[in-house]
DNA sequence: TGCCCATGGTAAT
DNA sequence: TTACCCTGGGCAG
């Protein structure tokens, strides 16, 4: 279930393992056969994001357009390389897994998913564990639409809510409909463009930022944690927010998303040293300021967390820091 | 074991 | 506003 970060993750991986190599595609389930033998074959040339959805470039000028959604998820198997932008300590990609990479469902260390992202496979012997990993490609689990395979790296997609073919305008089309991501758009037009589109109606705030054509790669949980940080009542209109506000709001999304796109973490309490940020890195109820706290005391004020639907979204806020 | 829920988004109503 | 897509983790029983 990612939001913006774990897709640049997704992307780099990637641009690492499969960009500039040969790719055999397949859709072991069917739903993608057309699009799989479309590109298959030729050399991947490009792989980056904006926002929750990744593009694949292949040679033929051809795109693989793929999104996640909330169910979906890539699996990496063989020998996987890292990208050196991202840490390699605690080196788990929102929804994805890395067969032979040590990895965790929140990012804790953990042996016992090596080679078996999924449950079932969890309770494999050690035997058939180490036979799995000699196999390459491993047999596809569950319903993968698509398998992107070069000589030692195998990734499988499955759950997404999209996974297309699409032409260069096609690619720009989608891209034209989707709000500025700062890993992708930098600088001050990106800026400009997000603080504009923000006060340009009276809608609340706390829709705006889940809105991805005024800002591509927010979701649930870096909104209500957003919110908190700038102290803004979500229900504030668009409209109503100063100019400063609206920078600010960018500039610690930035902050934020570049911190998740290095640590594979929605950590949205920086700041903590020492013991405090190892606890938060460890334990995802540590980690935000109001995220999932309904109930509890406010980390600030003591006020009990509120939740409420917004658009039929879950918001977690503190009526109290938030006005 | 079988529900419910989830870091999304779209299409139908 | 609701239904649906379609998967995995958490948890009650």
């Amino acid at each position: 279930m990612p939001e913006g970060h774990s897709v640049h993750r997704i992307a780099r991986q990637f641009a690492r393992n499969f960009v500039g190599r040969a790719v055999v595609a397949s859709s072991p389930q069917g739903r993608f056969a057309a699009g799989a033998s479309a590109v298959s074959g030729q050399t991947m040339v490009e792989s980056w994001a904006v926002g929750k959805q990744m593009f694949l470039k292949f040679e033929s000028g051809e795109w693989i357009r793929v999104h996640l959604g909330i169910y979906g998820a890539w699996d990496f198997a063989g020998s996987v390389e890292l990208d050196d932008t991202i840490a390699s300590a605690n080196g788990r990609m929102g929804q994805t897994n890395m067969r032979g990479t040590v990895l965790d469902a929140d990012g804790e260390n953990s042996l016992s998913s090596i080679g078996a992202p999924r449950k079932s496979r969890l309770r494999m012997a050690e035997s058939e564990k180490s036979s799995e990993l000699e196999s390459f490609p491993p047999e596809p689990v569950g319903q993968v639409r698509l398998r992107l395979l070069t000589d030692s790296v195998c990734a499988d997609l499955r759950g997404p809510t999209a996974c297309e073919l699409l032409n260069e305008d096609q690619v720009q089309a989608v891209i034209a409909k989707l709000g500025p991501d700062p890993q992708h758009d930098s600088g001050k037009r990106a800026q400009q463009k997000f603080v504009e589109r923000l006060r340009k109606k009276s809608t609340p705030v706390g829709i705006l930022l889940m809105d991805q054509s005024v800002v591509a790669g927010i979701g649930n949980v870096y909104r209500a944690e957003m919110l908190f940080r700038a102290g803004l009542d979500p229900y504030k209109p668009g409209n109503k927010l100063t100019l400063d506000e609206a920078n600010a709001l960018w500039k610690d999304w930035v902050k934020l998303l570049s911190i998740g796109v290095e640590t594979g973490q929605m950590m949205t309490m920086d700041g903590l040293r020492g013991k405090k940020w190892e606890a938060a890195m460890a334990n995802r109820a540590d980690r935000h300021w109001v995220y999932k706290r309904e109930g509890l005391p406010c980390r600030k004020c003591g006020t009990n967390i509120r939740l409420e639907m917004m658009a039929s979204r879950k918001l977690y806020w503190c009526p109290s820091c938030q006005t």
